[in-house]
DNA sequence: CGAGGGTTTGAAGTGCATCAAATAGTGTGG
DNA sequence: CCACACTATTTGATGCACTTCAAACCCTCG
């Protein structure tokens, strides 16, 4: 009998393979095309969701149409599991950025577990807790940063950021939802992205970007931060 | 024997009345004039608080001094206590803004029960939760809402969301901490707020402000903003 | 090949920041 | 109770960052 997929959270270490299994006992399977929504801000919550493949984005929206970006989830990360903790419903809208896999499971399951399992639910803190963190980041980013530092704040929280030498990336989805991610117009982002290429030397083609001198690009960014360089907790779990 | 204070506290509600008593024996009360910094970021954590009253601001900062609040933080609620999912280091700095009145309580004491209380544990999520959702909305206020906006919807969280009438508030604290905690200038501000009272009415004589048609804020503010009207859940438990 | 979306570039406008200075408000010691 | 010092707040002038609108370009995919 294999293990769950499940089981490589850090979610779910604690719990017993019982009820992994449990879970996966109705678990399903879907594959969604880019632009599918998954689920709707205020829509009753029955499932959430693991990405196997592509992304998801999170986000609220209000009645004229302007969107506000609450997270892009990659591989390997679950969502619409806090529905549990904001009575059954979700708070925002999923809907798939890049064509995915998805694997989803009973909430109802999750829920009855977190009722015994203490562990769990303390499990669930330590994320939560790591959630509240990024959040509180973010913000600080928003009202301190500028475009441009913002946006090289993410490619190094795309980057290996032990490497010594040249690093090389590539945007792991449309530039206007990075732009969207970090707060800015899709014009901005070309515009400031241009301003590192000049003034930091990056060599940009497309969705690939190298970066020839990451400590130059860690002044330039973090100086506006109050959180040391090596901060790689952000977008834990990329594919 | 009296009961605890803290059993005012929400996320004390499940708490037994021994453990209660047990934070109590160990409790300090300390009054701190404003400008009082209580802890630093990075700080080892000891101590958890209890504001009786005053107000207390949590920020970041960066090398350079620029400011990020994270709360300001009204009597009648805990700051600190977040350090036990933290490795027992604080994140954030706390000043006191408002001559305060603090109670503190051992932080080992709160973290031993967090092993085996697991509704404390699940208090503690609820409460995690909530912050996180406080923090989406202010997230997406500041990408979504202009300066007026932003102004215009603490103004309605300050105020009795339910009454018909005209409202009167009084800000609680500077207006730069207010402006700061919005992330804009003081002078922007100011501005900011003169446009609020030439078109919306508002009454402003120093900290004290009458709003006449609530409504009217309400579309202003709030049409630029994905949650609905009466949402009276960011500032819980002010004085 | 052509349609459609993503991306870039240009030009112009707007909101907010910044710098500077005036004004109001508060607490202090005389 | 007043004068002073100090801080908070307001106001004005100017500059910059980002947005907006418009158009060109590019890429992918049917």
């Amino acid at each position: 009998m294999s293990e769950s997929e499940l089981k490589q959270l850090s979610l779910f270490q604690p719990c017993s393979s019982a009820f992994l299994e449990k879970l996966d006992a109705h678990k399903q399977i879907q594959n969604f095309k880019r632009g599918k929504v998954i689920f709707i801000q205020g829509d009753e919550a029955e499932r959430f969701y693991l990405i196997r493949k592509g992304w998801v984005k999170l986000f609220r929206e209000t009645r004229d149409g302007a969107q506000a970006i609450i997270d892009v989830v990659p591989a390997g990360r679950l969502f619409g599991e806090k529905a549990v903790l904001e009575n059954d419903h979700h708070s925002c809208t999923a809907e798939v950025v890049e064509d995915a896999e998805i694997v989803s499971y009973s909430l109802a399951d999750l829920k009855k577990e977190l009722e015994t399992d203490s562990d769990l639910t303390k499990s669930m803190l330590q994320e939560m807790a790591r959630q509240c963190h990024r959040q509180e980041k973010e913000l600080e980013h928003r009202s301190i940063q500028n475009a441009a530092q913002r946006i090289g704040c993410l490619l190094l929280r795309l980057s290996d950021q032990t490497a010594e030498g040249p690093v090389s990336i590539k945007l792991p989805y449309d530039k206007t939802l990075i732009a969207a991610q970090l707060g800015m117009q899709p014009e901005t982002f070309s515009r400031a992205l241009g301003k590192l290429r000049e003034q930091l030397g990056l060599e940009i083609q497309g969705a690939n970007i190298q970066i020839d001198d990451l400590q130059k690009l860690v002044s330039f960014s973090c100086s506006a931060c109050s959180f040391d360089f090596p901060c790689k907790d952000l977008q834990e779990a990329a594919e």
